[in-house]
DNA sequence: AAATCTACCAACCGCCTGAGA
DNA sequence: ATCTCAGGCGGTTGGTAGATT
């Protein structure tokens, strides 16, 4: 199901991502946010390229995102905006909270593609309470429920601004207790770390990283 | 029980776009 | 006007689980 771990020409790992990197990354981005992927892998330590690093983020460990089986609203609502919009993946993603448009990608592909194939030679057989007249109504029916919660109006076009802006923990959040993690504005750190890498041209793992991190500690703190 | 096939989906790749120099 | 680069997007790949032979 998940692509095995390996390495390219530059040491950078690759493949399914281990519990280890995604707490790092989900734990770093929490705190400092995604304030440059190309970046972010070195601070956040992890042996990932910058695009690994969103990709993972935006598709998985984002809060609030969903896994596993649509419903069959937010079927109808992908299969409805993309008859409006096409393979737009990302602005049919922005109307399904909690969804990424690698997932909804991958629905369309997989089931909904064959669905819609083969209600266009019959007919479609949606559910008692389903809204025919308006899909999207339906989802925010089933997201949103009987909560206090305010759902974005789904016509708006900022309404992708909702699911998409960065995100702000609360209590709820599980935050590993390591409180020397790396902050681009730790600029003392920075100094050091460089100071301590300058005789790696390339980073090539994690573990030099935090080895580092270590060393500083040890140095810096009583 | 073993081999093969199929469906699923996480992740990668390459291209495009927009912002800044 | 042009170039560079980071971020984003959409198509594709490939590993795994379950179904079938």
């Amino acid at each position: 199901m998940v692509k095995a771990p390996c390495y390219d020409k530059n040491g950078l790992k690759k493949g399914a991502w281990s519990e280890d990197e995604d707490n790092k990354l989900r734990t770093y981005i929490q705190r400092y946010g995604h304030w440059n992927w190309g970046l972010l892998p070195k601070f956040a330590g992890v042996s990932r390229s910058g695009k690994s690093c969103r990709l993972r983020w935006m598709n998985y460990l984002r809060p609030n995102m969903k896994h596993g089986n649509f419903s069959k609203q937010e079927d109808d609502l992908v299969i409805d905006l993309h008859n409006k919009l096409g393979n737009k993946w990302s602005r049919i993603a922005a109307k399904l909270p909690g969804r990424s448009d690698n997932e909804i990608k991958n629905r369309w592909n997989t089931h909904l593609k064959k669905r819609v194939q083969g209600d266009q030679s019959g007919s479609t057989s949606l559910g008692p309470d389903h809204d025919h007249a308006n899909p999207k109504v339906n989802l925010v029916k089933e997201t949103y429920g009987s909560s206090n919660i305010t759902a974005p109006t789904l016509d708006d076009e900022t309404a992708g601004d909702f699911w998409t802006e960065p995100f702000l923990p609360d209590d709820d959040i599980f935050v590993p207790s390591c409180n020397y993690l790396l902050s681009p504005f730790n600029f003392e750190f920075n100094d050091y770390f460089n100071c301590q890498s300058s005789c790696h041209d390339v980073m090539t793992s994690d573990e030099f990283l935090w080895s580092t991190l270590d060393t500083y500690v040890e140095d810096n703190m009583e």
